[in-house]
DNA sequence: CACCTAATGACAAGCGGTTTTAAATTGTTT
DNA sequence: AAACAATTTAAAACCGCTTGTCATTAGGTG
């Protein structure tokens, strides 16, 4: 490793000051053009490697976000991250990243880190269980808070995300419009506001409907593919067997099909199955899937937009921005079987 | 936003100087036992956070260490990143995380990035086209690299991956055992030293069986799902009709029975299909994906130990660690249909 | 009791930038 | 030519923590 080169290399190889060195590179109006052309090139072949610890001790600001999630390899959290990702690079913002596995613990590791780094503020989405206080104190540690996919009770925070409750009624609606009456539920905690609202507006379209609502129609639980695949069992033996299945997501979704289709049934002929969250692989799953698009990418693309705009010192953001679902239909929930 | 707690903050409350209070905290054997109580009990109640920038700046270690990855949002970078995140928790370091989306300049940004924080090292699968001087201007930056997955002509940095040649072998013989004769290739590229090493295994695997190689039957490009889904079509309408596909990897090779299913096949029946990799999904697909453990978990594992061990200043580290890959067998690939 | 050693803690100089304040230079005006 | 304003540049304090050097205190020994 060459010797370092800081400011003051160059200061001193142009007879100038670091002062003037650092006005230059920031572009400031405080230096001659020239001179600042002249520092610039300088810098450049000197290899100068800018030092962001030493600037952000002076000006608290360390060009760093936080990114938490329950875990990355979930799709729908992935596609959320690209986004922010996305929007991110566009403002020079970095972002280091952390999945909590719901592990309330976790999540205030991660976010004692980021407070030690300095960094300007962390978008995530709250652990199960994450209680109010522990996003109060990273706020008051300057440490700017914005909520995606679940929201906290009591907590003040910015929040982006979709609404369930309407989202998973779509799926339901459409499933009660094709005929079908004995639907179950498969996934989903209530735990997470997330998990309730879905639930409720499942319960809230079959009573709509007239139909009546059967608790051992919800097998609740699953959130991955492989839930959905070892969940097929289960759905396949419950009392009075359910035409459809309404999914918590598309993961649990195309496992289900995928255990349905173990079992030797064929989904979205012998079985009716609706996702949520209309991942890029609902599409292309057999049968495609039908599903509940969640606006993931914008979820994202508006959290990063609100972090940023709070950062650069605009008025308190809008406190909840919810992103209104759509229906996607394709193969997988067609009418009940005649009989 | 409280008022700022400093060490001084602490040391002025207790009386004594602020080279204890950091020596205490820290754990030096240099201040006496009942004086560090005093000093840690003070720091908590005054809700004190360490300002890892400020000691990093003096100490030249940031505790961040930054990767780079093509994609995350490929399930099999998603499975090594993790055994990354699981094994550096261990040793406290933090990362960043970039996707390159296999464009040079954007890894080339985010190493300059890495080297403004200050970042401890790297670990990287490099983009497709990276230089050795890009990785050699880091590394004289004071930024050490550890690669993953692909490795870099020239270049001296340790590498992590798996031993690709071999392991498509396994598929091909696999294959070739069953009685397939006519095996077409799917997916991959030659611009990186995976696609190459594993385009070899297949040709070679074939000539030591005696069968003529056809340039006709491989479909160079598909990386993902979505591509293998595509793909699909050509590889149905290939001059004399193949029997079998061994495929770049899983994501492709899940495509692609999604792809014949949809134009009326039955993957699995029809036509064999082999992946690469191993992903989580190969086993609850529909079939059961036959595929080649490629040891994504144990890659990120080892480079993430080979980085930490790289930073506590142990001798230079092996070159290359080559993981033997292993055959899954599953349904996705049963024998020819006689005829 | 004087002398030496070991244990403990204070001081101050960095680390590499930013920013405020003041000085120097140049050009204008009377 | 003196006085003043505007434009550039220099000097120095500061951000918060670490660490080598040195002073102080306590305990042990002859």
């Amino acid at each position: 490793m060459a010797q370092k080169i800081k400011l003051s290399t160059i200061a001193d190889s142009l007879g100038v000051s670091t002062a003037t060195v650092s006005l230059a590179l920031r572009d400031s109006p405080l230096v001659a053009d020239d001179t600042r052309e002249r520092i610039k090139l300088e810098a450049r072949a000197l290899g100068y490697i800018y030092n962001r610890r030493a600037a952000s001790l002076r000006t608290s600001r360390s060009g760093i976000l936080g990114v938490v999630v329950h875990d990355i390899m979930n799709p729908f959290y992935a596609e959320i991250l690209r986004s922010i990702e996305t929007e991110l690079d566009k403002s020079r913002q970095t972002f280091i990243l952390s999945n909590h596995y719901d592990s309330t613990e976790k999540q205030r590791n991660f976010l004692e880190t980021l407070m030690q780094l300095g960094a300007d503020g962390v978008i995530m989405s709250p652990a199960i269980g994450t209680p109010a206080s522990d996003i109060a104190l990273a706020e008051d540690n300057g440490l700017p808070v914005v909520l995606i996919a679940r929201s906290v009770d009591g907590c003040p925070a910015p929040v982006f995300r979709g609404d369930d409750s309407f989202g998973i009624g779509l799926a339901t609606n459409h499933l009660i419009s094709l005929g079908h009456t004995r639907i179950a539920m498969v996934g989903g905690t209530d735990q997470t506001s997330t998990g309730r609202d879905r639930y409720q507006g499942y319960v809230q379209a079959l009573q709509k409907a007239g139909i009546m609502v059967d608790p051992d129609l919800r097998i609740a639980g699953p959130r991955t593919k492989r839930d959905g695949f070892d969940a097929s069992a289960q759905f396949l033996s419950l009392p009075h067997k359910p035409t459809a299945a309404v999914c918590w997501n598309d993961l649990v979704a195309i496992g289900l099909m995928n255990g349905i289709a173990r079992a030797g049934f064929i989904p979205g002929q012998d079985f009716a199955v609706t996702g949520y969250d209309d991942l890029e692989e609902a599409e292309i799953a057999t049968p495609g899937l039908t599903t509940v698009w969640n606006g993931q990418r914008e979820v994202g693309r508006r959290a990063a937009r609100a972090m940023i705009e709070r950062l650069s010192g605009s008025p308190a953001a809008l406190r909840h921005d919810l992103i209104t679902p759509e229906l996607r239909v394709r193969q997988s929930a067609p009418a009940p079987k005649a009989g």
